[in-house]
RNA sequence: GCCCGGGUAGCUCAGGGGUAGAGCAGCGGAUUGAAAAUCCGCGUGUCGGUGGUUCGAUUCCGCCCCCGGGCA
């Protein structure tokens, strides 16, 4: 088989039209390690690449998700398993492209196997958060797993609450299934990853005028389409950078300009976390500060050549 | 040219003889099935410049520069 690529990089670093172009290269396939792309809904909103630029390159894994699910780490993983099969199958190359670090970690470093968490537990947990907040979460917690209580510490009511639900499902604390896990989709040597890293000032700028692009391109048709269906607030689609903000200003809640500020700083915001995932829990993979398209490939194809020996004869 | 007002953090500003503090922005970190989520932490500074008074000046005084407003 032929090595996976895989491209990361922070929000609006310009991966989708990179991917495309690897993938176009090599006679790939594009598939999606976004959390969000992976949702029908959200086209304009998560830039999603339009049917235009994807012409001609295959992709999988966008755009295939309802709104009202709650689409989850897991089940990304096993839909990225059977595409990975799939092109190995008829041999061609993956080109894993998306933001979402904990996909990428999950793809590469396998994921803990664990049973999932009952309808009825997680409406308890619910319960118990919404009532009691962290503190209640963490106090039923700490007895069974006191290791974790003590590493999340303060306020994470999402981890908590996981937690504790794997507790009241399993009888096991979070804890032991973390210690081991199961065997990644791609195994070390089969494949390789690089990190966009684009200077910080620029890459801000350019979160706010793509923001800008998005509403002329129909990120308030999109949203009101959301709110219409009366979908819960909690659900990840409701959370997406800017969907509160937009939702707020359909409902007429604050001005347009107020709701356009809060959706780019919250964009940043999530760029500067991406930047920390790739300094942390990426430090090896090859950075590419560049924002040329032409210098991204070159060092892609470089490297890439390298390991590819079955088939280096091809893109040179 | 003259008269006022103002130059303090990236922005808007507060303060006041013992080298400074708020909001917003920002920065650092955590990250195992909600991850564009969730959470933790941090003022980042030639107080416009330069002389003087003072034990000590960002603060008081002089001069200069810059930005507003007014009178010419």
């Amino acid at each position: 088989m032929h090595p996976a690529i895989l491209i990361h990089g922070p929000t609006a670093s310009g991966k989708s039209a990179l991917a495309i172009e690897v993938a176009r290269r090599l006679g790939g396939e594009v598939i999606n390690a976004d959390s969000m792309q992976v949702y029908r809904d959200l086209q304009v909103i998560s830039a999603r690449p339009t049917e235009e630029e994807m012409t001609g390159v295959p992709h999988a894994l966008f755009g295939f998700v309802d709104a009202a699910t709650r689409y989850s780490t897991g089940e990304w993983l096993e839909a990225a398993r059977s595409e990975v099969r799939r092109l190995n199958k008829i041999g061609r190359r993956a080109v894993f492209v998306g933001g979402t670090g904990l996909y990428l970690l999950a793809l590469t470093q396998g994921l803990s196997d664990i049973p999932p968490v009952p309808d009825e537990i997680r409406a308890e947990v619910k319960a118990i958060n919404d009532a009691e907040g962290a503190a209640g979460l963490r106090a039923r917690l700490a007895p069974h797993d006191p290791e974790l209580a003590e590493r999340l510490g303060t306020g994470d009511r999402q981890r908590l609450a996981r937690a504790y639900e794997v507790w009241l499902a399993t009888g096991r604390p979070l804890t032991d299934f973390q210690t081991e896990r199961q065997p990644p989709v791609l195994a070390d040597g089969e494949w390789i990853g690089f990190a966009l890293t684009p200077p910080r000032t620029g890459l801000y700028k350019r979160i706010d005028r793509r923001f800008e692009g998005m509403l002329m391109q129909g990120a308030m048709n999109e949203t009101r389409a959301l709110v219409a269906r009366g979908l819960d607030p909690e659900l990840p689609v409701m959370k997406a950078c800017g969907i509160p903000w937009l939702t707020a200003f359909a409902r007429g809640e604050l001005i347009a300009e107020e709701a356009a500020e809060n959706a780019k700083r919250d964009t940043r915001r999530y760029a500067k976390r991406q930047f920390t995932w790739i300094g942390r829990q990426f430090p090896f993979w090859p950075r590419i500060p560049s924002p040329e398209m032409n210098d991204r490939l070159r060092v892609i194809f470089a490297l890439y050549r390298e390991i590819d020996r079955v088939g280096a004869e091809d893109y040179a």
